[in-house]
DNA sequence: ACATTAAGTGATT
DNA sequence: AATCACTTAATGT
């Protein structure tokens, strides 16, 4: 795949240049986890294809999804941590098979001065990251549970571009930090409201929801 | 047929 | 909305 294509509306060429010729591609495979908690953070992800899945890890070990990173896109998390070597708050899994370019860490600062384009990039995906989780916040804040489950199922099918999930009740509690009960009740009433279908380990979006 | 795991339910806080 | 205790249903061996 050429990345000079992809990206040539994002980066100058000199810069395009550099990193096909110094960024080496990395694949995971879904389920991978790139990144736990507590960790260094090494290498600074842009993807190519597959989706990551970024998400706080409590004490008990609970988790909260963030927010997903896309194709073409960069994890803002790890800009910030990776210029003081600070480690991760996050935990990185591969929601999809992932192809990314493992860019070193050791380049941020010199490519932030010499590259305008790799500037404007890094303050673009920090900046919409923290618009996103302002969203995130006041969702929890003042969304009820039941309006956060439904976006949380849009969200989870744009994902894996289908409309039918794999997920048990229980994962899906996981993710959003509830229990696997009230979730449980959650669903049997968008059941009812014939929003969407349940099967075990599956569910389907109707396109009512 | 049996064990295991997912999902459903009522009561309690 | 969370937790507990328990039931019922689906799935694997």
């Amino acid at each position: 795949m050429n990345l000079a294509e992809k990206f040539k509306n994002i980066f100058e060429p000199e810069l395009l240049q550099l990193i096909e010729s110094s960024v080496s591609i990395s694949t995971v495979r879904e389920g991978d986890v790139i990144l736990e908690a507590g960790q260094i953070v090494r290498i600074i992800p842009l993807l190519l294809n597959g989706i990551l899945k970024i998400a706080r890890i409590d004490d008990s070990g609970k988790e909260l999804l963030l927010y997903y990173v896309h194709s073409n896109e960069s994890c803002a998390m790890t800009f910030t941590c990776c210029m003081q070597q600070y480690p991760s708050e996050i935990r990185a899994v591969a929601e999809t098979d992932v192809e990314f370019l493992a860019i070193p860490i050791g380049v941020m600062d010199e490519w932030l001065s010499r590259f305008p384009t790799w500037k404007s990039f890094v303050m673009r995906t920090i900046r919409n990251r923290l618009d996103e989780l302002l969203d995130t916040i006041d969702q929890l804040a003042f969304q009820k549970l039941d309006e956060r489950l439904v976006r949380y199922l849009k969200e989870k099918s744009r994902a894996a571009g289908s409309s039918l999930l794999n997920i048990s009740h229980e994962e899906i509690a996981t993710e959003m930090a509830s229990s696997r009960e009230v979730i449980s009740r959650l669903l049997k009433k968008l059941e009812n409201d014939k929003k969407l279908l349940l099967y075990r380990n599956q569910i389907r979006l109707l396109k009512e929801l």
